[in-house]
Parts: C-alpha cells; structure tokens; sequence
DNA sequence: GTGCTCGTTGACTGATCGTTCAATCGCTCA
DNA sequence: TGAGCGATTGAACGATCAGTCAACGAGCAC
C-alpha cells in the first residue's frame, strides 16, 4: 500500500481493507498510522542489516565485503520491490521517521567500516575519507534503485546483474590503491 | 516553508504568511498548492540544468566538465540550502511531481553524455554503460546532498571542499581508463 | 468626482481522514 | 451451557486544510 500510493497516498480505510479487517482493528495493533510505516521498515530493514553484519564479520578481503553489500542491496529490488520503494520514497530522506534515519546510518558505518578496514590492509588508498566514501559508495547504489523504483532504467533479470558489475568495478576502481 | 516543514507540512495559510500576504491572494498568482512547490522547483532547477549545458558545451576533457558539474552540485548546498532540501526531500523522488522528475532526468543525460564523450576521447573505460554510470555518479553526489540536509555530515566551508576532491577523485578513478 | 480595473482580504465551505469507542462476535474453558 | 475475554466491527467524531468568493480598496484615466 505504501510502496504503491506513498504515505500520505494511503488511507487507513485503504491499509485496513487491503488487510482484510475493518479499520478500526488496526488500532489494536499499532498506535497509529505512523506505527505502521515504522513497524514495516524497522522489521525489513532489521533483516538487510543482519546480512550487511554478516558480511562484514566474514573472513574475506574488504573489497569482497564492499562486493558482498552491494549485491545483498542491489538484490533486493528483484527479492522485495515494495520494501525497495518504501524505503527509497518514504523512509530515507522523511522527517516524520528521523528515529528510523538512525537504523539506515548503521548501513553507512559499516560500510565505513570495510573501507578503512580495506585502507589498512592496502587494498584501499588511504587519502581518501572513509566516511564521505561510504555515502558516496551507498548514493551510488541507492539512486541505482531509486532509478528501478521509478521505472526509469531497466530492470530485467540482467539489467540488474549488469547494475551491480558496474556499481562494483566503478567503486572499487574509484577507491583502490 | 518547503524546505522546513516538507510539502504536506506546510500550510497554504503559512506559505502566504510567511510572505506577508492573505492566503487567498496565492490563488490569483498559482492554481494550487501544487503549482507553488512545482513552479518553485523549476524556476532554480532551470538555472541548475543552465549551468551543466554551459559545462557541457566547453571545450575541456571529459573529466574536468565531469568535475565541474560536481562543483556545481555540491557548491549548491552552500549557495541555496533551501533549493537543495527542497529537491533532495520533497521533488527527486516524489510521485505527484512525476512530470518534474523528468527535467532532473535532463542533468543525467548531460552527465552520461560526458561520460560518453570520455569514453570516446579514451579518458575513460569503454566497458562501463555510461547510462548506469551517469545514475551512479550522480547518486554519490546526491547522497553527500543529503547528508548536509539531514544534518548527518559536517558541511562547513572546509568539509564542502573536502566531499568535493573525494566525490571527483573516486568517480574519476573509477571511470578512468 | 466617477467609474473602472485589478490586487487584496479573510470568513466560509466542503471534503477528507486519522482516531475513538460502544457494541458485537466467537473462541476457550470450566 | 454460559461466563469470560480478547478480537473485531463500523458509525461517529473532531480536527485539519485546500480552495472559493463576495466584498473592499488603491491607483488611474477622463
């Protein structure tokens, strides 16, 4: 509902009738119309950043890490488009969820991490910031999606491989030694 | 008021207060609320899109019209504040201003021309789809924009240079051949 | 002064919509 | 069977707000 009509383009009667339940019921379980966006991307968004974790935890080089995120993100257009569109629409540049902000910040610092990780083992050069690089390197991706949310590029099965082979050559092509 | 409260934050009455006139009159000179917002973002994004053409047209090396077109947009947050909060939140991913989001489609095919022009100078790589490119280069940039609006990166005078040489010196890298 | 134009005003309207709540349902367990 | 209780319903409420319009006024021409 929300990734098709936007926040303010759905009304409670629309979330509650498309649920199956009257409206009222809604209130049962959320306090609001605002809980429930925030209750959706907290859940989805929880799940993306387990696997970021996961990948950074992992024993491998930092540019493999770097390769690893961008997948994981860049997937998740083709695995759950609605997730894909609340979040780029409703969630990462909102006001109303600065809380919820905080939760995608943790995707920037792990990213932030992996590049001075990769800085220090001298995969990566060392001049640049890590902390700009890992916006830079997330913008890069997210406006990849953003462009597949707005049916503005094309999004087949191999146009999003070939997303992520450029998004991965031009990043790491950008920050290696 | 755009740039503050966001478009469904602000009302029409506070929009004609703020400049100091009956919320009625609004309607002698803009058909809606819409079309305030709408004319708002076209009028300082046509200067924008003015600039990239005069980069475009330059006689310079790909890479530096490239560079250029970074400065602008990043110099844009020191310039007009307001402006680039207004297009980062309320216009480049909104869905009522569909036929706006077509005029920001304009500055990308500037920039993937350019990339096109560097690929054929041999500055750049000819792998890479300069279209994907074009998305990705912006995207960098566009998130450093949104880390001033939301507060989340430091954005004094020093720091706006800094995120300027990191943005161009990773997306040249990372194209170059 | 008279009449005309056009900028300006702000009370009012009409509709939307998030939220509440009293009533009802249906399941469970004694 | 029936008491208890959480789940469920949807009519009603209250507040908000974009947009309308009849009235007023300032400037100007003659």
């Amino acid at each position: 509902m929300f990734a098709e009509h936007g926040y303010h383009g759905s009304r409670v009667g629309d979330i509650a009738h498309d649920a199956g339940v009257a409206h009222g019921l809604l209130y049962h379980y959320f306090a609001s119309k605002d809980e429930v966006l925030r209750t959706i991307f907290v859940e989805n968004w929880g799940e993306l950043i387990g696997r970021f974790r996961e990948v950074e935890a992992a024993h491998e080089p930092a540019p493999e890490k770097l390769e690893g995120i961008a997948k994981i993100l860049l997937r998740t257009w083709r695995n759950d488009p609605a997730l894909v569109t609340v979040m780029v629409r409703e969630v990462a540049r909102s006001q109303q969820l600065q809380g919820q902000v905080e939760e995608v910040r943790e995707a920037f610092s792990i990213v932030q991490r992996v590049i001075e990780e990769g800085q220090a083992a001298g995969a990566f050069r060392s001049g640049v910031d890590a902390r700009l690089a890992s916006w830079i390197f997330y913008g890069g991706l997210e406006e990849v999606l953003t462009g597949w949310v707005l049916g503005q590029l094309p999004d087949g099965e191999e146009e999003v491989a070939r997303a992520e082979r450029t998004a991965i050559e031009v990043a790491l092509r950008g920050l290696s030694a």
